[in-house]
DNA sequence: CGTGTAAGGAATTCTGACACG
DNA sequence: CGTGTAAGGAATTCTGACACG
């Protein structure tokens, strides 16, 4: 059930390209960094790596900038979407927990 | 049926990830491309973009040439792989033309 | 607050060539 | 043939700071 992070979540791209992707500029790009919304990876010699989804994340975010909310409301907004996601993974184990208990170790 | 190039297939990596993913050195990645078995894009600067699948036919490459086999021949074998490709292709248009002469333009 | 910019330095990449074998 | 390497230059990226608003 754990997917091995495609290609989709390597980080692998270096800023330069981010930029021609997203259209952004460094400095914004390293700016909503800064403001923790997104973590690129750092190679050996300091240079950013970047996944597909963080590109795709960067778009998202510069939209929602555009239309006036805050860094520090997409960062809230981020974090309750993190929350959901958790809680639903508790949630399955539960219940998955739950199940094992009543039908023992098979798998269901 | 045309699937837009996806993460795959997008030229976005720089040498010195490409160097870190395959275990390559430079000189061997560059080499490979001198002989034609990988065709990475440029970035305005000058520096060459690969996809994922460039990786992965690079490590293939490599494979072959600790096999023995020369680069001339590793071509060989890649062209020959196209035509093939190619060909099916064909094949499965030509089907698909004697489906509609037959009956009519409605999708199959 | 979000972004542009000039500054100086360090890491990255490029090409063409010589070397070995 | 396939790969290492030193060479010199150009493009890329990094950080911290000042500016505007």
């Amino acid at each position: 059930m754990k997917n091995d992070l495609s290609y989709k979540d390597k980080k692998v791209i270096t800023i330069g390209i981010v930029r021609e992707l997203t259209g952004l500029s460094d400095r914004q790009i390293r700016y909503y960094e800064e403001r923790k919304l997104i973590f690129p990876e750092r190679s050996l010699g300091g240079s950013r790596k970047y996944s597909f989804s963080d590109v795709e994340l960067l778009m998202e975010i510069a939209n929602k900038i555009e239309d006036g909310i805050q860094t520090h409301e997409i960062r809230k907004e981020m974090l309750r979407e993190q929350k959901k996601q958790s809680d639903a993974e508790v949630k399955t184990k539960m219940i998955q927990g739950q199940l094992n208990a009543h039908f023992g170790m098979r798998k269901v």
